[in-house]
DNA sequence: GTCTATAGAGTGATAGAC
DNA sequence: GTCTATCACTCTATAGAC
């Protein structure tokens, strides 16, 4: 066959390593390592080198974002359902706190500030179509935006303190009690 | 005068230097500059190295919480009170979000496996002493220890968001709510 | 021949240790 | 300052598909 392998079947396994070692602890020799790919290869896939790498990840991220959380939350008109499934998502994607979120970790250092703007974009669309999706549950106008910062700042959160405990417990507990909040202000 | 400098004097500058760059992104070069030391004089009174300089500052933060926050939520017979200037602390140490935890990132990347014992403890004190603070505020056992791990998590998360959109006022909204929430629970 | 993909030696710069 | 190791990255050589 002609094509042994091509960019995009490199990209999770890129995302893995930089997600264990960040952008800069990711280094060419662990990626190499990460993805089978010689340095060559790397390369010819990826022109602009790592941030190149990276910016793939995130595109391939947010794509996936897009398509199981954004859109159904976004286009919901059983805004329960929508919300139950986003939590399942979370809870699947981040493997109870297990692995990280890279978006998340972008932002805490100067390593990652060439991204600020992709993981601003991601963040607030999350927050607007949770926040869009409470209102379609007829949630006060005045409520959405608060319920909606604080279950995605919650869910960075609990990926913090269940990696800090070494415990998923932890995880699934912070989120179940997020979850019950966001129905009950729907119900109510 | 004889001492110029000493070793914890050059604490809150690694401080800052390991927030912003993050443990590997922060090079001798990096943490020299912030110091004003010389390779020589850091490796004097840090003979462990990179290691030993970031033990170092977390000993120092772990100084301030006990402090500031884990021993008056320990010790509180004013629960409201207490918590009330652990969320003062809090939303002035962190900046509202433009300073990270520097314990909460060493949880995200393999970069800071050597030091899960330190963030653990942290962690885990953090909440107990407001578990404790809140049961002291006749607040339901059943409940204590869930609304704490929210709170402590809610803080994490708080910083990243308000990172990732660059606005203080999510940080400062989210505390505000969190805030509310353990006050309610004390005096319902 | 051209084209894409491969592995990996080699580049200068810079890392942390001392 | 000096050391060696490793960094991101470049480039050469080579492969097989057209």
């Amino acid at each position: 066959m002609r094509v042994l392998t091509n960019r995009a079947s490199a990209v999770p396994a890129l995302a893995e390593a930089f997600r264990e070692h960040g952008f800069e602890g990711a280094s060419l020799a662990v990626l190499s390592k990460a993805t089978g790919l010689g340095k060559g290869s790397l390369y010819n896939f990826f022109p602009g080198g790592k941030e190149e790498m990276m910016e793939a990840v995130l595109a391939d991220i947010d794509h996936w974002f897009c398509e199981k959380i954004f859109l159904p939350l976004e286009r919901a008109n059983d805004p329960a359902t929508a919300i139950s499934s986003m939590f399942e998502y979370v809870t699947a994607y981040f493997r109870s706190g297990r692995r990280v979120c890279l978006l998340g970790c972008l932002t805490l250092n100067t390593a990652g500030v060439e991204f600020a703007v992709i993981v601003k974009e991601y963040f607030a669309r999350w927050i607007s179509a949770l926040s869009h999706c409470l209102e379609v549950g007829k949630v006060s106008r005045d409520f959405t935006r608060q319920l909606a910062e604080e279950t995605v700042s919650g869910i960075q959160g609990a990926i913090v303190l269940a990696r800090a405990l070494d415990d998923d417990a932890t995880f699934n507990r912070v989120l179940r009690r997020q979850h019950s909040a966001l129905i009950d202000a729907i119900t109510a």
